[in-house]
DNA sequence: ATTAGTGGTGTTTTT
DNA sequence: CACCACTAAT
């Protein structure tokens, strides 16, 4: 093999054979307390295998022992490994237990998510991807208003074609690999789809803008197009670690596959239980194939669990049995049985969270400290109720997700600013800023601008550039194109925080936001706006590109200018929404999402909200696989928590602006009884709606105090009864309608005069109906 | 050109 | 309820 000049970009820079001595002692640390399975993954020879680590089996730990085993053994160097994680949060959190481990600068190695590695790819041979240096990334959001504004200038009545359909069409074609051109479209419909998807990827291309998916899609067909790349990092990766592997899709896979080549190990960690991310691509069949091209039978299973107590565990094996698809495993632990789960039911969402605020209050005069007590649930709307209950008690908690830091509106003019700075063709934060504040520059004055723009297939910026409109100076969007040059200029010789303070200054958006009723906040975000990017620089400023130079390519980017800095940050911005929440240290209670909280495990988790439609979804159940996946949603639920876990719903909640009724999850009684106890106070008893439609409630050995009153004809496993003569009907029930024809009910609401239940009819499908109208008849 | 008000609509999860 | 897109009034 020939040797690289410069920085010894790939080369092992040890001489294999001088590490025989310290291999034994120092990886006899390294290897301390892992199990035999852990310690046989960790070692294993160059070669691929699929890791399957259920919940709490020392995945993280195992990956990044792995690493720094394979680092400190003298096998590789750091810059010859790959590690790829999905989220942000992973991926620090790799870096970090890597640093303890090791004396070596992190800073340099290829260790983030898909996305920021694609990206880092991308900037480095922006040339060969066919983008512009300075192309800027769009969040969902920002790819939306680009939709909107693509179908508007095609004349596309977006009644017929909601802008969030094209949107999910070209993603999910980008996310199996396929361009415009590739799809197969066999109706006119989806003709029309890859029309608009191709003139969609057209104007990306002349904004110098990428969307999520096309950071990996750009990447992917970079190494598949050009040789020299491909080989230059296959040579580089010998090793390449996939956390969350569950969660890739097709086209990571892909990606991954190239990256492998023939001869690149492939260590990929991952539990087919804990997959919920289909509905955005993933495809935990990528586990049974990578099993099949690469790991062929050196699969190591890690089933002994060490987060939590039996019960919890038992309770979440039980539930994880009724899925079909699986790999199969099953998690033990040498832990006791603890306590037994804690199930609670509330007559209504406002009960469900004095209940919850009532625990939490007991827990932390226990001396659990609030920030290992997790309040978990299926969708960010279902956090307003809980927020309220807790800010009115005073008890400090932080929700996670939500809207991000780098999502609040504010936020995005800023940076609209600043991409602006960067890259003026971006037609989006153009349009997003133009009159913000206001400038003069109305729906007309953009129409003609647009016109010009699209007349000359140009973009907004040039147009608005050579427009004779201009208008006086220093307004209108002569005065726009004045302030947008200026702050280049300045730009060029500033550091990063001064350029962000700068543009926020010149802007107008503090002055603007002065004149607002609820301005304060929106001034303080963007003041720390510029905090942010202070810390960004100090911390490094993203990825070290240094050790990205490829042999015989022209260095990547121009490294330290001011321009190369903003671009950095404005990456940072779109690919990490933002950890940037107030009182991040502080001892707070940690509200989130399901999803938000896989990879995490905390003292105590309380899971709330399940019900039928909430968890599982009722937008899940159109889907194939959807309950599965809901089943598996509910699965990482329950394995976050280690000592104490409480399930809660309630009979009623406000939703969207008006009352639901809704009846337990189906969830609950898959978790075994003996394993479970009903708390249910006097509370309960109140004002309840009709029968608890928990098949288990009417079940001997329940600890049902305060119980409500249920007739003994409906006390069988499986049925609900009915108690209400105002509510006849059951979910789960089938019926007949004289129109329709027969039918299952899936949910009700209402009672009396406004009783409705949701029908699923064999021949029409889901339907509303009044009861006091439609002819339902049991069948 | 800008703003305030209205009506209609859609709602999961996230890099 | 919350966010739009559109309309009427300034």
């Amino acid at each position: 093999m020939q040797r690289l000049s410069g920085a010894g970009t790939w080369a092992l820079p040890y001489n294999r054979n001088a590490f025989v001595t310290t291999l034994s002692v120092a990886s006899g640390n390294l290897l301390e307390g892992l199990n035999e399975q852990q310690r046989l993954a960790v070692t294993l020879p160059q070669q691929s295998a699929l890791i399957l680590a259920g919940a709490g089996s020392g995945k993280t730990r195992v990956l990044t022992t792995r690493i720094a085993w394979l680092i400190q053994t003298g096998q590789i160097g750091p810059q010859s490994l790959l590690a790829v994680t999905f989220t942000n949060k992973a991926a620090r959190e790799m870096l970090t237990r890597i640093s303890a481990m090791l004396p070596i600068d992190t800073r340099g190695m290829w260790i983030g998510t898909f996305h920021g590695l694609c990206n880092r790819m991308l900037r480095a041979h922006h040339r060969d991807a066919g983008l512009p240096q300075t192309f800027q990334i769009l969040d969902s959001q920002d790819q939306l208003s680009l939709i909107k504004r693509l179908l508007r200038t095609m004349g596309v009545d977006d009644e017929k074609l909601p802008p969030r359909d094209l949107q999910y069409f070209i993603n999910g074609n980008k996310e199996h690999g396929r361009r415009a051109a590739q799809v197969d479209a066999f109706d006119e419909h989806s003709r029309r789809l890859t029309e608009l998807y191709a003139e969609y990827d057209r104007q990306c291309d002349r904004e110098g803008v990428v969307d999520f998916a096309e950071l990996l899609l750009r990447s992917f067909e970079l190494l598949s197009r050009n040789e020299v790349l491909r080989a230059h990092y296959q040579r580089r990766f010998v090793h390449i670690l996939v956390d969350e592997f569950q969660d890739t899709n097709r086209l990571q896979y892909r990606w991954l596959r190239l990256l492998a080549g023939s001869d690149n190990a492939i260590f990929a960690v991952g539990d087919d239980d804990q997959s919920i991310y289909a509905f955005r691509g993933a495809s935990a069949q990528n586990m049974f194939e990578f099993e099949r091209d690469f790991a062929r039978g050196a699969v190591i299973k890690l089933e002994q669990n060490y987060r939590s107590h039996a019960n919890i565990l038992d309770a979440a094996n039980a539930l994880i049995r009724h899925n079909h698809r699986r790999l199969g495993k099953d998690l033990w632990t040498s832990e006791g049985k603890g306590e037994p789960l804690r199930l609670y039911e509330a007559a209504t969402d406002l009960e469900e969270a004095a209940y919850i605020l009532d625990e939490v209050r007991h827990l932390r005069a226990e001396g659990v400290r609030l920030s290992e007590i997790a309040l978990l649930y299926r969708s960010n709307a279902q956090s307003r109720v809980l927020e309220h209950a807790l800010f009115n008690a005073g008890l400090p908690y932080r929700v996670y997700g939500g809207l991000r830091f780098f999502e609040r509106q504010e936020i995005k003019h800023a940076l609209a600013y600043l991409r602006l700075v960067a890259n003026p063709a971006d037609d989006g934060a153009l349009l997003r800023v133009i009159n913000l504040p206001a400038r003069g520059v109305g729906a007309r004055t953009l129409e003609q601008l647009q016109e010009a723009a699209r007349m000359r297939g140009v973009s907004l910026w040039q147009s608005a550039c050579s427009t004779p409109l201009a208008g006086k100076a220093g307004a209108g969007v002569a005065g726009f194109v004045q302030l947008i040059e200026q702050l280049q200029r300045e730009c060029r010789d500033l550091s990063l925080p001064a350029i962000v303070e700068r543009t926020i200054e010149r802007s107008g958006l503090i002055a603007y936001y002065e004149t607002e009723r609820d301005g304060a906040d929106r001034i303080e975000n963007l003041n720390e706006l510029v905090t942010a990017a202070t810390g960004f620089e100090a911390e490094g400023g993203g990825f070290d590109a240094s050790q990205d130079a490829v042999p015989g390519e022209a260095p990547p980017g121009a490294p330290d200018t001011p321009l190369h800095a903003l671009e950095s940050f404005l990456a940072h911005a779109a690919l990490e929404a933002g950890e940037h929440q107030a009182q991040a240290g502080a001892d707070a209670l940690q509200l989130m999402t399901v999803h938000a909280a896989k990879g995490l495990e905390f003292h105590t988790v309380l899971v709330s909200g399940l019900e039928e439609g909430l968890f599982p979804h009722e937008n899940s159940r159109g889907q194939d696989d959807g309950l599965e996946e809901e089943r598996r949603l509910m699965y990482v639920a329950l394995t976050r928590a280690r000592r104490r876990l409480y399930l809660t719903f309630a009979q009623s909640r406000m939703l969207h602006g008006q009352t639901r009724y809704n009846v337990a999850s189906r969830f609950l009684p898959e978790i075994p009884e003996g394993l479970v106890q009903r708390v249910n106070d006097a509370r309960a008893a109140r004002g309840s709606w009709s029968p608890s439609s928990w098949p288990g409630s009417d079940r001997a050995g329940d600890s049902m105090r305060g119980s409500r009153r249920e007739p003994a004809a409906s006390a069988r496993a499986g049925a609900g009864g009915f108690a209400d003569p105002a509510f006849p009907f059951r979910v789960g029930q089938n019926v007949m309608h004289a129109k329709f024809g027969p039918g299952v009910i899936v949910s009700a609401e209402g009672r009396g005069a406004d009783a409705r239940v949701q029908v699923n009819f064999r021949s029409s499908g889901l339907k509303w109906l009044a009861l006091e109208y439609a002819k339902l008849t049991p069948a």
